[in-house]
RNA sequence: GCGCCCGUAGCUCAGUUGGAUAGAGCGCCGGACUUCGAAUCCGUAGGCCGCAGGUUCGAAUCCUGCCGGGCGCACCA
């Protein structure tokens, strides 16, 4: 519809220009065509008169007026046209231009909304990648709804997208894993041990120690302590990366791959990487250490890679990573981060610049951090203690659905309050039953007007002609915008932006429920109103599907 | 001290990448179930968009400077 009303305004200035009445006869591609605001500044407005004015070198409203006079509305769909205000064109649509709307969302059916902008071009998207030395917490949970709804979103405008975990199992914190892993098995084994700061205290780590006895007995007592601790971090970390992929998958996030950081060394690929860098004089050494030249392509300062001690740096593994992934010829890489380690971007991104690689193809999802509340009271959380909540505690208590919605329910920089009571709650509070139910209820609606013999399946418009109320033209004129907030969703790499469409058709859906009957009197009404909520029941669910989020039908 | 993010209704937050008169939910108060699901709806109140300048036809949005908050500034991960 957008788009019908830009064509006709470019037409339009054609016209007009021929006709002698504007001086120049195409219009600037900035203009834009908005849903204004206010019902009396119609259904659609524009700025084109605005945007115009310096070209045109005429007052906007007499532009406007001469675009108005040249409209052509071939389809006839608009009612009346006014220049208003400093000389915005308002457009109004004829009420009945409406229902082919509706054909449309029935006739794309589940693919309504979907776009081919990405143009099948391969993107990545890197999320969670959660260290394998503790089970994931609820932040984890932000992200992994952030990052899996992105990728939904994007796969949807087409691109080709995959997701991918990045295990970091290689380095100093597994190596703490497997200390504290052993400093308990030796505790469980009757020594006496003074717990040193820095080690892993969660309760956890009693519970893998516990099962490292139960395997091994006393055995690992006789072993050099390097190999005992080398195999409490390997078996350690295992069973962990099992617990968060089964936490993931309670969550109903999958992923495509898990790409090991061990296997970046085991493979030489970190090695070829630096000594690569290092022919080219981006990597350096100095102090005894090698360092990259990151300062030069706009970071703060120069970063270590490898420590005078012979040990490599996190920077190391993510330089041979980030370079594989372009390798493997993703098109765009986008990284899901926690916001305590924005300080990384400009690291990340001044090697990219050494590597020559367009900074457009790459981007970092920042998610802040997510304060967990029972009944508006502050949950403490502690990692370094053990104390914290984890994601399956949540998901566990308030299900995935809930969990999923509400963290979707803000920008991603914006910090989360995640209240456990409200979460659970039936009620208005929560906005994800406030959703589901509309679904539920339309299909409680479908499967009563089987009862009376109208087969939804089959319902149409094509029969009734009588006036349409303005509630049903709320809801088709939502459903229209459907699409381009899935693109802008996508564009934007925000979420969030669903979850507020989906609450806002969910809303109107309710205050048309409330108000008219759809299995009323007259059958062709009925069948008619059937075809709309029909179409209002596939977006609800094709919406929630982008947010990872199940559309019930009966709750 | 430097860098990034953020200050919008009592609370929690949106605001279509510069548009017209500022938007929701919660909370408060008052109403609506003999008919499709009341996990719903309807109504009222609530604002120097942190402050001060600047850019222009037009600013919550862009620029500068303050004030206030969060985070980051390692041969950490």
């Amino acid at each position: 519809m957008k788009e019908t009303i830009r064509d006709m305004l470019k037409t339009a200035v054609k016209a007009a220009a021929a006709g002698k009445k504007l001086p120049v006869d195409s219009i600037p591609d900035a203009i834009d065509v908005e849903e204004p605001k206010f019902e009396s500044h119609g259904d659609f407005s524009s700025n084109a008169a605005m945007i115009s004015a310096p070209v045109q070198k005429l007052p906007p409203r007499v532009i406007a007026q001469a675009i108005i006079d040249h409209i052509q509305d071939s389809e006839g769909v608009i009612e009346k046209m006014e220049v208003a205000g400093p000389g915005f064109i308002n457009f109004f649509i004829r009420p009945d231009a409406w229902r082919p709307v509706l054909d449309q969302i029935h006739e794309k059916g589940d693919l309504y909304g979907s776009s081919n902008f990405g143009k099948g071009r391969a993107v990545q998207v890197e999320f969670v990648s959660a260290n394998p030395t503790g089970p994931l917490h609820v932040g984890h949970g932000r992200g992994a709804a952030v990052g899996d709804s992105v990728a939904k979103i994007l796969s949807f405008i087409g691109y080709s997208v995959q997701r991918e975990y990045y295990i970091n199992d290689s380095g100093r914190q597994i190596r703490t894993l497997g200390n504290s892993v052993y400093l308990r098995y030796r505790e469980l084994s009757g020594e006496k041990i003074e717990f040193p700061d820095g080690l892993y205290k969660g309760d956890y780590i009693i519970d893998l120690a516990q099962s490292v006895r139960d395997l091994q007995g006393d055995s690992l007592l006789r072993k050099p302590e390097s190999e005992a601790v080398g195999f409490c971090a390997r078996y350690a970390a295992d069973i962990i990366l099992k617990g968060i992929r089964d936490d993931l998958a309670a969550f109903n996030v999958e992923f495509d791959r898990w790409y090991s950081e061990q296997g970046l060394y085991d493979s030489g690929s970190v090695d070829r990487s630096i000594q690569s860098f290092r022919n080219r004089g981006l990597i350096y050494e100095k102090d005894g250490a090698l360092w990259f030249k990151t300062s030069e392509h706009g970071d703060e300062k120069d970063r270590v890679v490898v420590k005078s001690g012979g040990e490599t740096t996190y920077f190391a593994s993510d330089i041979a990573y980030h370079t594989e992934k372009y390798e493997r010829g993703f098109e765009r890489v986008i990284d899901v981060w926690g916001a305590d380690h924005h300080g990384y971007i400009p690291r990340i991104r001044s090697f990219l610049t050494a590597l020559d690689i367009d900074q457009e193809r790459f981007d970092v999802i920042l998610v802040k951090m997510v304060n967990l509340l029972r009944g508006g009271v502050q949950i403490a959380m502690s990692t370094r203690a053990g104390e914290f909540v984890t994601l399956k505690e949540v998901v566990g208590e308030v299900g995935s659905d809930a969990a999923r919605f509400i963290f979707l329910t803000r920008h991603y920089e914006s910090p989360l309050d995640f209240d456990l009571e409200v979460a659970k709650k039936k009620s208005n509070d929560n906005p994800v039953y406030y959703v589901q139910y509309v679904h539920a209820r339309i299909c409680s609606i479908v499967a009563r007007g089987l009862e009376r013999g109208i087969d939804a399946g089959t319902a149409g418009p094509e029969k009734h002609s009588g006036s349409i109320e303005p509630e049903e033209i709320r809801l088709i004129k939502l459903m229209n915008r459907y699409p381009e907030v899935v693109l802008h969703a996508g564009r934007r790499l925000e979420p969030h932006r669903i979850t507020y469409f989906l609450t806002e058709l969910a809303s109107a859906f309710h205050t048309y429920y409330n108000k008219h009957r759809v299995l009323a009197d007259d059958i062709e009404l009925t069948r008619f109103r059937l075809y709309l909520v029909l179409a209002v029941r596939k977006i609800i669910k094709n919406g929630l599907e982008l947010l990872g989020v199940s559309a019930p039908e009966k709750m």
